[in-house]
RNA sequence: UGGGACGUCGUCAAGUGGCAAGACACUGGCUUUUGAUGCCAGCAUUCGGAGGUUCGAAUCCUCCCGUCCCAGCCA
């Protein structure tokens, strides 16, 4: 390693937006410093999308030994709570990233009003007293121009009177707004003279009454990352367009330093939406359980799923940095938490739909231990012994009556190793009045016990199962896609994405059955349940020792459901 | 119809004038007491299209086509 800027680089694929902090290192810009932040407006909880954001800002902090300052943009006191800055914090925590300062943009309301009279004094700014509607109306459209408002032209006295009674509370929400004067001809409709304070006689979360007056995204965001003193300004790619005006403030303005803004391209996930509305109102509407959901791509949702914070780092970094619109698919996410699970799970024996099976030739009272490694390839997480008897549980699903040839699970005339034990003969499939299947009457072979087999036996099938009398209670959910359509968004004329959700997307199990060792698992830790896929017990209704609740994260990856 | 941005494998994505990385997905095969894992192999004669410049173009130029974003006193 030659590179003096670099600490942990070489690990980080490289982009557009590190080859432009390359270069202005290499120039010697902003004292060979890096300065970014994460600004998000505290309204809702962060989702993949907003992952995205801080693997980049604060990824770039880390690996050019610079800061990256965590600041909520609260601007708009009607739509912003605390709690939300809260699970804010707590998310950015969680995938693993330290802030370097933490602010709130209300905490530079004095001095973004301070710099307003400044522009206003320079002529680069007045108050209009146009109702929005009109407004709206002198602003022009995308393709013809926007007319002058007849409050342009007011003197630099008159505005400033004007503004300080705006401040002071002294006129109604609506009445006055206060512009910058640029052009109302531009073909950027930004820079179309655009608000910079407005009137909002609302309690602020942080600022409580002190202000009436809030300032708007685009002049509150390049000043506070002028006062934090930003270089590389991060943002999405629909801010692109106003760009112009972020840089208009700070250059009319007499500041100490001017951030740089450049953007990225939002993550879209296949089967899912990543829109703070869209995701509230899936919330309000009742379709998941809340913004935790372990269905919703909230980053609280997907922990209580069970991914880890080192798999979704690692997707974000698989994803990559660039401009251009993507939608990237489910299977490049699940092949992260496989990877990162398979790595370090203890694979455990579970039962979802359990079918009764009785071994008839073993013993009433008999009880084998069969001792099991948590791990094939981690010896050193250890080994349980499982109980083996006369009356066992296994998945009904590894049992079909009219089976083919490829199916090599349990079937009538079949044999089968149940893992870590012996290897069971088909006898005879026990139905009630319905013809629903009650239980499974098997031989076991003696000679076959896992470790000691005498046999020579060679079977292609190899089941998980459980000691009827050891196994302990559990509730499972099983949880798949939310939505059946890849992108239930885009392209869909006037359907409305909630046509879309997977009706299947949750189904829970209040019969399945866990080994003894579960017993003990603590919330959020995340097994293998054995030839089925991660699961993760929840960290909200699992109670340790007490009543066993599992959320599925992802399913093993399955080549023969696939093909059949 | 104005402005901004973008078009390289099914999906992401390297590539910055010298002869198309990698990942996921997919398809074969080997190993396997998880139909898992692991391992091996295959998978863009072509970079939205058409011209042009050049010994040489995904990279430079011209025109065309397509997609996304912008008309909040939201961020």
């Amino acid at each position: 390693m030659t590179d003096s800027n670099a600490s942990d680089k070489e690990n980080t694929p490289s982009n557009f937006i590190r080859q432009i902090i390359d270069s202005d290192l290499a120039e010697g810009k902003n004292d060979g410093k890096v300065a970014t932040r994460f600004p998000p407006e505290p309204n809702g909880y962060l989702h993949i999308g907003h992952a995205k954001a801080i693997c980049i800002s604060f990824g770039i902090a880390e690996d050019y030994q610079g800061i990256c300052n965590l600041r909520f943009d609260d601007t708009n006191p009607a739509k912003e709570e605390a709690r939300y800055a809260e699970a804010i914090k707590k998310d950015v925590e969680w995938l693993g990233f330290e802030w370097d300062q933490l602010h709130h943009t209300s905490d530079y309301f004095q001095q973004l009003y301070d710099y307003a009279e400044i522009l206003i004094e320079q002529g680069n700014a007045y108050v209009d007293s146009l109702p929005a509607d009109q407004m709206r109306e002198h602003r022009g459209t995308l393709t013809e121009p926007g007319k002058n408002s007849p409050d342009r032209e007011r003197s630099v006295e008159e505005n400033l009177d004007l503004f300080r009674r705006m401040k002071t509370g002294e006129f109604p929400d609506g009445t006055y707004l206060l512009r910058a004067k640029i052009d109302m001809a531009s073909p950027n409709m930004n820079m179309r003279d655009p608000a910079i304070f407005r009137i909002k006689h609302i309690e602020h979360h942080n600022t409580g009454n002190d202000w009436c007056i809030y300032p708007m995204y685009d002049y509150a965001h390049c000043m506070s990352d002028m006062l934090e003193g930003i270089t590389h300004s991060l943002c999405t790619l629909e801010f692109a367009d106003h760009r112009a005006l972020y840089d208009w403030f700070l250059d009319n303005l007499p500041v100490p330093c001017h951030p740089r803004q450049y953007e990225f391209s939002r993550l879209s996930l296949e089967h899912t939406v990543t829109s703070k509305r869209k995701l509230n109102q899936l919330v309000v509407d009742g379709t998941v359980d809340g913004w935790d959901d372990p269905r919703m791509p909230t980053l609280s949702g997907m922990r209580r799923r069970g991914y880890s914070p080192e798999s979704v780092r690692e997707f974000i970094s698989k994803v990559g940095v660039t401009k251009k619109s993507n939608t990237v698919e489910m299977s490049l996410l699940e092949s992260c938490i496989r990877d990162d699970l398979g790595e370090r799970c203890a694979r455990v024996m579970a039962i979802v739909e359990p079918l009764k099976v009785i071994i008839t030739n073993y013993p009433e009272d008999k009880v084998e231990l069969m001792p099991a490694p948590y791990h094939p390839k981690k010896p050193e997480l250890g080994s349980r012994d499982l109980a083996f008897s006369r009356e066992l549980i296994i998945d009904a699903s590894d049992f079909k009556e009219d089976a083919n040839r490829k199916y090599f699970r349990l079937k009538p005339g079949g044999s089968v190793r149940l893992r870590y034990g012996y290897i069971i003969d088909f006898q005879e499939v026990i139905k009630d009045d319905q013809g629903n299947i009650i239980e499974l009457h098997c031989t076991y072979d003696p000679d076959t016990r896992s470790g000691h087999d005498k046999s020579g036996r060679k079977v292609k099938g190899v089941i998980h199962w459980l000691s009827a009398k050891q196994a302990k209670p559990a509730q499972v959910r099983v949880y798949d896609r939310l939505f059946s359509d890849a992108t239930p968004d885009v392209g869909h004329g006037d359907k409305p994405f909630t046509d879309f959700i997977n009706p299947e997307s949750k189904q829970v199990f209040d019969n399945a059955w866990v080994e003894p060792s579960l017993w003990d698992a603590e919330p959020g830790s995340s097994y293998q349940f054995e030839r089925q896929g991660y699961f993760v017990a929840d960290t909200v209704e699992h109670l340790t020792g007490e009543k066993l609740v599992f959320n599925r994260t992802v399913t093993l990856r399955d080549n023969w459901a696939k093909k059949s």
